[in-house]
DNA sequence: ATCCGCATGTAAGTGGTTACATGATTCG
DNA sequence: CGAATCATGTAACCACTTACATGCGGAT
């Protein structure tokens, strides 16, 4: 249900292929939802199913047919009717902050490890939504209100991964400082 | 799987019944992971047939029986081997962060409300995990590590929120700003 | 020639949610 | 005496992930 609204909310920005959905899940969306290309594909057959979106097929001049995927007037209702619903409480799942929580058993150096692993990853996904602000004209509330709503998410998502990485510097000097003591 | 592990932990502390479970990832795991009551009596059920838990009968004095579950060596092997290795990277995934993401179109009473309704959730969900460290005693990585790494996800679970709640205020005086311009 | 990126999808399996079901005890 | 909480579970459905599958065009 979600996703599919997600996709409605891009899909009014411009027309799309699910090509196109992959890559936006991966780098602007990223920050608050996932999408798998299996499950893309599936969600945009159903839209078109169910007339909330059509297809328009760019055929390939030199590379391989585009489906274009355009939001239709339904469509455009449902997505807004989904905006000004207020959110069920969401779930939250980090499997490595589940690790953490019961990591009492283990060694100081694996428990290292997997700290160092984590910063690695939070700092490359930190550093991908700082290259899409970079390319990201600034945008004010009163003349752009879409845009600027969408840099104060990607700037809320950096700031988390920042706090994360304060956080596992924190956890990183409590293991050293048990360690030494 | 994650799932499975997070139960082996749990057991790991003490053991526990199905419902006893479902308090715990209700309070103490609620900032990262949730789990449905069917999903954690399905994987108990798992659990035992797959010999990472045993369970025993407390015949009920003046309460329904309760189905007591232990870790045995085995789950305990294979919790370690959860926690040791390094986690594929999770997938965010926030439908509040993601309606705000597409909400250019709304109008500024229906966003301010969708906002306010936010900073209620936040608040609660960040007073309730306030409330069980309150009855946490202070931990020391030298002295008692797992209480020490369970305090540290705990803290930072209450530091997210509050980041949340300062980010919800920061979109709130924006959309003020552009209103009154 | 070979690899990488573009572009599309399907099939099978696992994980997660919602609705259905039951019955005792405790508190107001 | 009615509502909430304790305690257990099942069935059906829906969402998500992983692996499989294909083929073109451009760069090295």
């Amino acid at each position: 249900m979600t996703l599919s609204r997600i996709i409605l909310g891009f899909l009014s920005i411009q027309p799309m292929s699910g090509y196109d959905l992959m890559r936006a899940f991966a780098t602007s969306a990223a920050y608050f939802w996932h999408a798998d290309k299996a499950q893309i594909y599936r969600t945009l057959a159903r839209l078109v199913d169910d007339g909330l979106a059509r297809t328009e097929v760019i055929a390939g001049t030199h590379a391989p047919d585009r489906v274009l995927h355009h939001l239709t007037d339904e469509g455009r209702l449902r997505l807004r009717d989904w905006l000004a619903q207020p959110g069920t409480p969401q779930s939250t799942r980090d499997a490595f902050v589940a690790r953490i929580f019961f990591a009492g058993e283990l060694g100081d150096a694996e428990l290292q490890s997997l700290i160092a692993a984590r910063v690695a990853e939070t700092t490359a996904a930190r550093d991908a939504l700082e290259r899409i602000r970079a390319q990201t004209p600034a945008a004010d509330p009163a003349t752009d209100r879409a845009a600027w709503l969408r840099a104060m998410t990607l700037d809320q998502g950096i700031r988390e991964h920042q706090e994360h990485l304060a956080w596992l510097e924190r956890l990183r000097n409590g293991i050293e400082g048990a360690e030494s003591a």
